[in-house]
RNA sequence: UGGGGUGUCGCCAAGCGGUAAGGCAACGGACUCUGACUCCGUUAUUCCGAGGUUCGAAUCCUCGCACCCCAGCCA
């Protein structure tokens, strides 16, 4: 065996950042590294988290450090509990762990206001009272510089007994923000004097009441990772016109670590949306059920919907981490779930639009049952019974009276095998007044019984069924993508919205077995797809599936 | 016509001066009691464009072009 380095851990894909990490720690730079996973508990997490959450984790268990998870709780009138409390279960269900090192930006606002006295002191910010609308005028725009505000040149004493005014509550919300004194003629906005501090009279989902006064992510942001001792600072790439001023602030405070940001694009999906200002206004609008209906690719929709952290690990892992704004397909991730249910998820049988098919030459009460692999090629998952009987269900579109061209299954005329049992002749079909089919006849083969000697005979089509008298009635969730284009358009988005996104079947026929599968368990229904009990609507006798994903389908229809 | 970025196969993405990895998709074929899975094989003389440097460039230089981000007391 050779002695590479990281025989214990899986190769991981190349990208600049691991580069970065890899050079650091060869040259001695840095002994171990430590990275975060910084959330502003405003929403729920969704895939493009789930991006940073393994690139950030990835990161430190691959090379030995450690990952912080460190909500980013600098704003509380838009913060919520139940948001920190729903990225800590998506985190840990997507198979990461952060061994007690959970921060809140909040436990730090005492030491950040002695920092930014420090800076009032050294003359380096002031406290404005201009209001909102002026301090936009006088930012300038892209291509002028800004004008400095008046208040700008204060006396350090003013400055100070002003700030600690404001946080005694003297002065209501927008009297006046604590602004850094940088440049307001810089090419980079962001250096343009930036607002440190603003009043907000609002309690704290996690710091209290104890303040009225709130620092900006920028003047929060990269203290935080310097008291923690992050080493590599990751976010996405919009953050990098604030680099400058994530420096002035490490440059200008006696911070006890110089962290160091690094900037990889963010994840675009298609056909579907990812901020979270718009799945908020899906789930506001009624559109989805909640934050955790399957249809979004929020990182509880999907577990609803039956994706594994596997699966989303492996397509993280699979898009790779660059620097150049890209498209991910749907597709890629929907390929990902189907690799890792097709190793372990047992099978079934299940017809989602049933029709009867009645075997005229099989005893009228006649029953038997079959032994069934529950998956083909892993033995270990054992077998189960799957009663059978004169009546099926079998699915309607396996039956096709004037057969396309290509067609493999039941026609008149035309032999197929019922899965794991007998190889049946399609004689025809009994109809109604109006011409619809309400059963398939055939007859079937007593010596074609499965596993029997001599039974393996060639036939076209093999078709899955369930025992009209032993079937368990369920509904069943159809899930398709949520939107129906592939980048939905800027502002009226909500008209690409996809108006078939969900189907509801209610009258479908399972195998007996799954009338008691627990929530969350996952099955493929053989030659349909990926379905998953359920988190909230499943009742014993009475199971809700939700289809993960379909299988693939080499039979091109029409 | 301010600043910061990005451009390598349909979609991602390695590559960092030595002669275009890989994945997904696609297309052939084999296998199959899931039209699934699996398995073989094929797919960039070319790296946004044009010049230049060099024995040699996707990699260095120059000039263009396209796209993305920034004017919240959001993060």
């Amino acid at each position: 065996m050779s002695n590479n380095s990281e025989q214990t851990t899986p190769v991981q894909p190349a990208n600049f950042i691991r580069n970065i990490v890899a050079d650091d720690l060869a040259s001695g730079k840095h002994e171990t590294i430590v990275t975060r996973f910084p959330p502003e508990p405003n929403g729920y997490l969704h895939i493009g988290h789930a991006k940073s959450i393994c690139l950030n984790f990835g990161l430190a268990r691959d090379f030995g450090g450690r990952c912080h998870l460190r909500f980013d709780d600098t704003n509380p009138v838009k913060e919520e509990v139940e948001y920190s409390e729903s990225i800590k279960e998506s985190v840990r269900w997507l198979g990461f762990d952060w061994g007690g090192h959970m921060y809140y930006a909040s436990d730090y606002f005492e030491q950040l206001y002695q920092w930014a006295e420090q800076l009032i002191q050294s003359g380096k910010a002031y406290v404005d009272d201009l209001n909102a609308e002026q301090i936009r005028a006088h930012r300038g725009t892209l291509t002028e510089p800004g004008k400095e505000s008046p208040f700008r040149n204060r006396s350090v004493e003013e400055n100070l007994e002003l700030f600690r005014r404001m946080r005694g509550g003297e002065f209501p919300d927008g009297a006046k923000v604590l602004r850094a004194k940088i440049d307001m003629a810089s090419p980079n906005i962001n250096l343009r004097d930036p607002v440190m501090y603003r009043i907000l009279h609002a309690v704290h989902p996690h710091a209290g009441d104890q303040w009225c006064i709130y620092p900006m992510y920028d003047f929060a942001h990269g203290q935080s990772d310097a008291i923690e001792g992050i080493t590599h600072s990751i976010c996405t790439l919009e953050f990098e016109d604030h680099k400058p001023l994530y420096e002035w602030f490490l440059d200008n405070l006696p911070v006890p670590n110089r962290p160091r940001q690094y900037e990889f694009a963010r994840l675009n999906l298609t056909y579907t949306v990812m901020s979270k200002r718009k799945l908020l206004q899906l789930v506001q609008d009624g559109d989805v059920s909640g934050w955790d209906d399957p249809r979004m690719p929020t990182l509880v929709g999907l577990r609803r919907r039956g994706y594994t952290p596997e699966a989303i690990r492996t397509f993280c892992e699979r898009i790779g981490v660059g620097r150049s704004d890209s498209w991910i397909d749907m597709s890629i991730i929907e390929e990902c779930v189907r690799e890792d249910l097709n190793q372990k998820a047992p099978r079934a049988m299940g017809v989602l639009r049933p029709v009867k098919l009645i075997i005229d030459n099989y005893p009228a009460d006649g029953t038997e049952e079959f032994q069934v692999a529950n998956h083909p090629q892993q033995p270990e998952l054992g077998s189960r019974a799957v009663p059978f009987g004169k009546e099926l269900w079998i699915e309607a579109d396996d039956f096709q009276e004037i057969p396309e061209k290509g067609f493999k299954r039941l026609t008149p005329g035309a032999e197929v095998r019922l899965r794991a049992a007998y190889i049946v002749k399609c004689i025809g079909a009994d109809k109604d007044a109006d011409g619809n089919v309400v059963a398939v006849r055939c007859t079937y083969d007593p010596e074609t019984k499965s596993g029997l000697p001599g039974a393996e005979r060639k036939v076209k089509g093999v078709i899955h069924w369930v025992s009209a008298r032993h079937a368990v009635t369920a509904e069943v969730r159809l899930y398709d993508r949520l939107i129906s284009v592939p980048s939905p358009s800027g502002d009226d988005w909500k008209g690409d919205l996809n108006p078939d996104s969900i189907q509801l079947l209610t009258d479908c026929k399972l195998e007996p077995l799954l009338a008691a599968a627990g929530a969350e368990e996952r099955f493929q229904f053989e030659r349909q797809g990926y379905f998953c009990v359920d988190l909230k609507d499943s009742q014993p006798g009475r199971p809700v599936f939700n289809r993960t994903v379909t299988l693939r389908d080499s039979w091109v229809k029409k």
